[in-house]
DNA sequence: AATGTTTTAATTGTTATATCATTATATGAA
DNA sequence: TTCATATAATGATATAACAATTAAAACATT
């Protein structure tokens, strides 16, 4: 669609009746706002162009500096892409669930929530997705946790590669649960609580998950949701035992993996 | 602490090495690495000033528009909160569990995650959310719990005023979990899959809820955290087949609450 | 005709300078 | 003390200019 639909050349009305706040109400942050709910009402598809920065300026009639203001909210806020050079400018971005999982790490980071809060919300993302991969997992989805689980099975004495393994195995499992908010929110949440100091597993370790992993993959390929919620839920409370030696409370010096 | 700490002018290096792209190597974002780095190195601490625009702009020897660029993105990141007039300027921001949740809103919709699967998030998030109620609950939580049955006992009649008695309810249990990550996601994902058009509940619909909720009520006061849980799982199951009609695929024209 | 190279134009990035609106604080009067 | 007013600090916006980069067009070569 065009800009014009939505927007038409001094659309803006700069004195407001309202006595909002002042930046609240910038011109800048209006055409944020637009541009917003535009997107939400549909008027908006991937890839469609909103112009240069010249071009918003003269629609919006408002400065350059006004528009830049706004195209980098807009930018960071992952709702449109810029680009530029000759036929560049401004376009609806691709959705990238990735791409929150930095507002999720910044917020949790400023708002003090803890490692021990996020373990639990782990829990409860990873054993719905044990059970949802036992429905709707694909061939590919059961190759991928298969070649996983070799690849490990030559790593028990290797902690640092057995450790990525691990992790690779569970976010297959996420992955195998087709649920996209579920993936992009296990994605994030692994950002958050493990940076890169997760710790080691040794041999005795290493292979009791190794037998946990596998029996979980047996369950997923029977397609036994209740089992496997039941033992995703079981593998993950003896990890946090680990990564939580204390009563629960304390905070180790990081989260074991696998 | 001050930024020459981690910061001295000049300190921008125009002609790196690397030959990434120039969007991402400008000026402004390099700046917004530096204080987003700094933040996550814990150099900074909530209500921590960095300055107004001029003072950045001499500090980084840069243009005020160049900063001005770069605050602009870290105020959408929720990073920095600006204020205008005198004493003003940029300063790192309290941490907002509310704000990521735009975040996520934004990048479900270009995604085109359906409402389906954030059905199945929700489900797994109340559901410990349940769980752990049982063991967190403080007086004050089972005191508003309390009230919201009470008051909804007497809007059995009105659709809509039972309906946000229910919303509220769950609300309320999530926040008995004690667990900012959960609530925080509760809240993003509420705001998603119900922006107002949630279906109503007739006094059949209505009575059996409060019922439920009355039960799980106890179960949270008597700290049967897998009854909880269970009972929950229920709750949403049969939520989600009234929703939900077909064999689970389809999209009616919107989620009931309670 | 196909391909490689150069030129050109469009576009963002950055700087500089000014003006206006808003806000906090200092100042002073009642 | 309390309230009103003046003042200075600060962001918001506008205008103009140049630099850096990129895509597309024009051109040359094979």
């Amino acid at each position: 669609m065009s800009m014009e639909n939505s927007m038409s050349k001094n659309a803006l009305n700069k004195s407001a009746s309202t006595w909002a706040p002042v930046r609240a109400n910038s011109v800048a942050n209006q055409i944020v706002e637009q541009v917003r709910e535009a997107l939400f009402a549909g008027n908006f598809q991937t890839g469609d162009m909103l112009g240069s920065e010249k071009d918003l300026a003269e629609q919006f009639d408002v400065s350059r500096i006004t528009v830049r203001d706004a195209l980098r909210t807009l930018e960071t806020m992952g709702i449109v892409e810029i680009k530029v050079g000759a036929g560049g400018g401004a376009r609806i971005a691709e959705g990238n669930l990735d791409h929150f999982s930095d507002a999720l790490a910044i917020q949790f980071k400023l708002s003090g929530v803890t490692e021990f809060e996020i373990l639990d919300m782990q829990v409860a993302i990873e054993c719905k997705a044990a059970e949802l991969a036992t429905l709707n997992r694909t061939p590919e989805n059961l190759e991928e946790l298969r070649e996983i689980l070799e690849e490990a099975e030559g790593l028990l004495d290797d902690p640092t590669g057995f450790t990525q393994a691990g992790q690779r195995f569970h976010l297959a499992v996420v992955e195998a649960s087709g649920n996209r908010a579920l993936i992009a929110q296990f994605k994030a949440l692994r950002h958050v609580v493990w940076p890169q100091n997760a710790r080691r597993a040794n041999r005795g370790i290493a292979e009791h998950a190794q037998k946990v992993h596998q029996k979980l993959y047996t369950m997923i390929d029977k397609g036994d949701h209740e089992a496997a919620r039941k033992l995703m839920v079981a593998h993950l409370e003896s990890i946090r035992a680990v990564a939580f030696p204390e009563n629960g409370k304390e905070v180790a010096s990081g989260p074991i993996c696998c």
